[in-house]
DNA sequence: GTAATTGCAAATTCTTTGCACATAT
DNA sequence: ATATGTGCAAAGAATTTGCAATTAC
């Protein structure tokens, strides 16, 4: 999907929920849906600063906590302290690699690991809804001496 | 191996780095090692409490410190906003099947997910280090219509 | 005795909330 | 116009840290 579409859909959902359509949540939702990465909360208050636009910490918060109710993000947790937050891709269910040294994200899909855990899940007793993967190791560049960034 | 022996293990630790051995820190200690659950740090507050010890908040928090850096005990996020710790038992690697319901949280291990984890991992240029798989479902007893623990 | 620990309270970090002022419709 | 959002600063929750009093060895 158009990265512009995207921010297209927010504007729609606010519309179609009554709900005022400010600069700040579409310059929040154009932040977060057009990258391609794994976004914390001080990620987002940079990348805005950095393309001239501000708004408040809490806003930022509120406008996240819109844009993962209506689906648009997805919020992630890979144990850091802080939670991150990712477009919410066609990709219907994927895993992460964490670099443990620079933090860099990487994505992968396995289909063996919605078989496998559903199977566990079943020998244990437990009706399956998701599960979470996180494969943390040290990223090619960082294997090779770069700068971590 | 006995329950017992690994607070004494704790124990030799101590001595072996010439640290006091504490009554706070066997303590902490025993209600880690001896519990087949993963303890939150406000669960061990209470069992410490329910068992006629106490402790301060921060002697707790450098206690399970020291547990984990000598190996003993195991941290573990899952994503409830605090951590939760187990004792390191003899399983090396295992993973958690957590239910949605009623938080109850069951282990099991499978040899695939090692295999898969370190084949995915070099695919992408990681080196692997470890992974961490959380399966969310719902448990056996939550199914039936049990009332929450 | 002396060095390390303990406990408390203050500090930190991430996140949420209350409220006066500003803005979208 | 008016309902809702925004920003700030205060509140919260989990965890860490500084420091005087205490304890292990």
């Amino acid at each position: 999907m158009d990265p512009g579409d995207v921010v297209e859909r927010f504007r729609e959902y606010l519309r179609d929920h009554n709900l005022p359509v400010t600069h700040q949540r579409v310059d929040i939702a154009r932040v977060l849906l057009q990258s391609d990465r794994h976004l914390s909360v001080e990620d987002v208050t940079r990348e805005l600063r950095r393309s001239g636009h501000r708004a408040g910490l809490a806003t930022v918060y509120r406008t996240i906590e819109l844009l993962v109710k209506c689906g648009l993000v997805v919020e992630r947790d890979f144990g850091e302290g802080f939670k991150r937050f990712e477009p919410a891709r066609d990709i219907p269910q994927h895993e992460h690699l964490l670099c443990t040294t620079c933090g860099r994200v990487t994505e992968f899909r396995d289909e063996r690991l919605e078989r496998i855990t559903t199977l566990v899940a079943e020998t244990h007793g437990y009706l399956r809804q998701r599960h979470r993967l996180v494969i943390h190791g040290v990223c090619a560049a960082c294997r090779s001496g770069a700068p971590p960034s």
